[in-house]
RNA sequence: GCCGACUUAGCUCAGUUGGUCAGAGCACCGCUCUAGUAAAGCGGGGGUCGGAGGUUCGAAUCCUCUAGUCGGCACCA
């Protein structure tokens, strides 16, 4: 046969032999090379280490110390603990497994005996024994009714097997490691010995085909790295994770609480909290009414009928609080969402040409009846505040004004520090167009016109389908929670329909009545989610402008300086800063570090020196050391500090 | 909503196979010490062990139901 040409990430080309396996190219290459390798990039294609290649094409070794190792190898430990989970639990079904950024992950369902935390240890130990008894793993291609009999009936199995011949010509890959034979799309090490490093973390349900209306099976969540190191660094990273918790934070800091017994997902603003909370209002209704908008309150009841006509009743109904009926034909609701608020605002005049575009916001308190397991201390609430904001516009404004709100956006980022986004594109899914509002012309533009924006800008964006809202696509400003969940933080969404419904219209230059285009947006999203988002990304230190506390201020002695305290005190806090005087019958380490720990900016220690001086003693929230200071001084510090939003902290 | 685990003082947690097991630290209150950059000392108050049933001579501990929390899944206008 002859040989292939090899063509390498730097150009060169080189004969192999046919049937040569990336392990023999990168042999080739250098013994380190081929120590490090774990599979092979054959045209872009993934292939396993051992894999003969066939054809001329270029190759990429794909080594230990890259994403795609790591994902070779946590799907060989998926397998590993499917084996384990055989060899357990013999009748066991059989879901998927699955490597993902975290960890893996593989899905079982047992009639007898469901798996869960307790059988852990066991199946630990297990996979252990097949990792050490090294088997070789081995990729076969049967033909789909030898897959079948392989599965023996299996159900989930069974439709794994059938999806994949269809897609693949009657063809679909098993791996093998020893006895157990299982499907599996994803690459292999060569043998399950290469599993060193790895550990099961938890059990969880999934839904098969993670649709709810399929059964339940249970999930095991596991993690697996090539060394000790990694995993230990990961340990950290896990542990880390949980301190920054909005939930701990929350709770160490005073910050808010939910009683159960006054209502799930109902939050209470404790003082420092609401602090917060307080800030960020005033902060982003001043931003927003210099970019334009005006700013109203409209009630958080209306008439049901209103969301009848905006189609929220009828997607939306489980999910909202049940009408309160008021006896006399009356329908009255807790809004879920402003929109047909802002909407009687827009209709309550004639509204011309010359108006548009007209930007109505408003910081809307809604209540949702979230299902209780989605219930997430301040990210998933029932009560809700939503920097909500919608413009109506012409037709032919829309673009200018969707970059006027991303230009708007970015500016608020830029003031919180918020660096950490990603940019989503949410289409409707068109393999299932009835949850939408029905007008496929309408879609196609819209879609194609955020698009159009997001290119104009040069943005980088995923598009997602299915994750739009049924009125219309959007753009979601997407980040993560401390504990690695995605959560929408901003949202652009275009809106031909609403319109329609609520037969909007203003007045053309022609004279004539047209109907506008509704944008919603959402800059910040709720005041609950932005204060946990805020919460976990600074991890409870706030910048001095958001800071609950913001100086406090510790006489060395009560009795010698407690009244330069109080002067301290006083001349600061007309000037609008937080201040407090720990006037407590403690000792002054133990106030310095109660400020400390409570990660209050800044700590003004005075003794009899400052005191003569007119000085202060200043430390910053995770400094050791400290520095003297006119007191005059100082305050302007403070108040330049709050001004500029610095992010020192 | 679904699967699983969990629920003991304001907070974080101990409580072995049901029998002085109702505890600790922090917090809180009181007293003493008047302090120079991350916890002074002593004393005190505080919980019908999430709730409701049940088994038992006896339940924080076992069973059932229920609420909530957590980890996921589904949902997220």
């Amino acid at each position: 046969m002859a040989d292939i040409k090899i063509t390498f990430p730097d150009g060169a080309v080189k004969p192999f032999a046919n049937g040569s396996t990336t392990a023999d190219v990168a042999k080739s290459i250098s013994i380190s090379l081929a120590k490090k390798a774990v599979a092979g990039k054959f045209n872009g294609e993934l292939v396993d280490y051992e894999a003969p290649l066939t054809e001329d094409g270029k190759i990429e070794i794909v080594t230990k110390d890259t994403p795609e190792g790591l994902t070779v190898l946590r799907h060989t430990a998926s397998q590993v603990l499917a084996n384990a989970l055989h060899q357990l639990y013999p009748e066991m079904h059989f879901g998927q497994g699955e490597a993902s950024d975290d960890g893996f992950s593989f899905d079982t369902d047992n009639a007898d005996h469901q798996v869960s935390s307790d059988d852990l240890p066991a199946i630990e130990a297990k996979m252990k024994e097949i990792v050490k008894a090294n088997l070789p793993i081995s990729r076969e291609v049967l033909a789909e009714a030898d897959a079948l009999k392989l599965v023996d009936g299996d159900p989930y199995q069974t439709q794994l097997v059938k999806q994949a011949a269809a897609a693949n010509d009657g063809q679909v890959a098993v791996y093998r490691q020893g006895d157990f034979v299982d499907l599996s799309d994803g690459v292999q090490m060569p043998s399950t010995g290469d599993v060193k490093i790895f550990k099961l973390l938890s059990v969880a349900g999934a839904y098969w085909e993670g649709k709810s209306s399929n059964p339940m099976l249970q999930r095991v969540y596991g993690t697996a790295f090539f060394n000790q190191k990694d995993m230990d660094a990961d340990d950290v990273r896990r542990k880390e994770a949980r301190e920054r918790d909005h939930r701990v934070i929350g709770n160490d800091l005073d910050l808010f609480f939910v009683d159960p017994k006054v209502g799930a997902g109902l939050p209470y603003w404790m003082p420092n909290g609401a602090t917060i909370r307080r800030t960020i209002e005033r902060y982003i209704i001043d931003k927003e009414i210099q970019h334009g908008y005006e700013h109203v309150y409209t009630p958080v009841l209306m008439n049901l009928d209103a969301y009848k006509t905006s189609g929220h009743w009828e997607h939306y109904r489980e999910d909202m609080f049940p009408p309160m009926d008021m006896g006399d034909g009356e329908m009255l609701e807790l809004r879920p969402m402003n929109c047909p608020s802002h909407i009687q605002i827009y209709k309550h005049h004639i509204r011309s040409y010359r108006e548009l575009p007209l930007r109505i916001a408003e910081l809307g308190m809604m209540h949702r009846y979230e299902k209780s397991g989605a219930l997430s201390g301040l990210q998933r609430v029932r009560e809700m505040t939503l920097n909500d904001g919608h413009t109506f516009v012409a037709p032919d404004q829309i673009q200018d004004e969707f970059k006027r709100i991303l230009n708007l956006m970015v500016e608020v980022y830029a003031d919180f520090d918020i660096k950490d986004y990603s940019f989503r594109l949410s289409y409707r899914d068109p393999k299932n167009t009835e949850k939408y509002f029905a007008n496929d012309e309408m879609w196609e533009k819209a879609q194609k016109m955020l698009k159009g924006a997001m290119d104009d800008l040069g943005l980088d964006y995923v598009e997602a389908e299915g994750e739009a809202a049924f009125y219309g696509p959007k753009l979601d400003v997407q980040t993560k929670t401390a504990l690695g969940n995605e959560e929408t933080l901003s949202t652009i969404q275009l809106d031909f329909m609403l319109p329609d419904r609520f037969d909007l219209h203003y007045v053309g230059a022609d004279g004539e009545e047209h109907q506008p285009v509704m944008i919603h947006r959402g800059l910040v999203s709720t005041m609950e989610r932005f204060t946990a988002y805020l919460t976990e990304m600074y991890k409870g230190a706030f910048p001095t402008w958001l800071a609950p506390h913001q100086v406090s201020i510790i006489p060395v002695s009560e009795e010698h300086q407690g009244d330069y305290a109080e002067k301290l005190r006083k001349q600061l806090a007309a000037a609008g800063v937080r201040v407090t005087v720990d006037d407590r019958n403690e000792k002054m380490n133990f106030k310095i570090r109660d400020a400390q720990t409570h990660k209050i900016p800044y700590t003004l220690v005075v003794g009899d020196k400052e005191k003569q001086d007119d000085t202060v003693s200043v430390r910053r929230y995770g400094h050791d050391e400290s520095t003297s200071e006119a007191s005059k001084d100082f305050l302007s510090d403070v108040l330049n500090d709050i001004a500029s939003y610095s992010r020192e902290n």
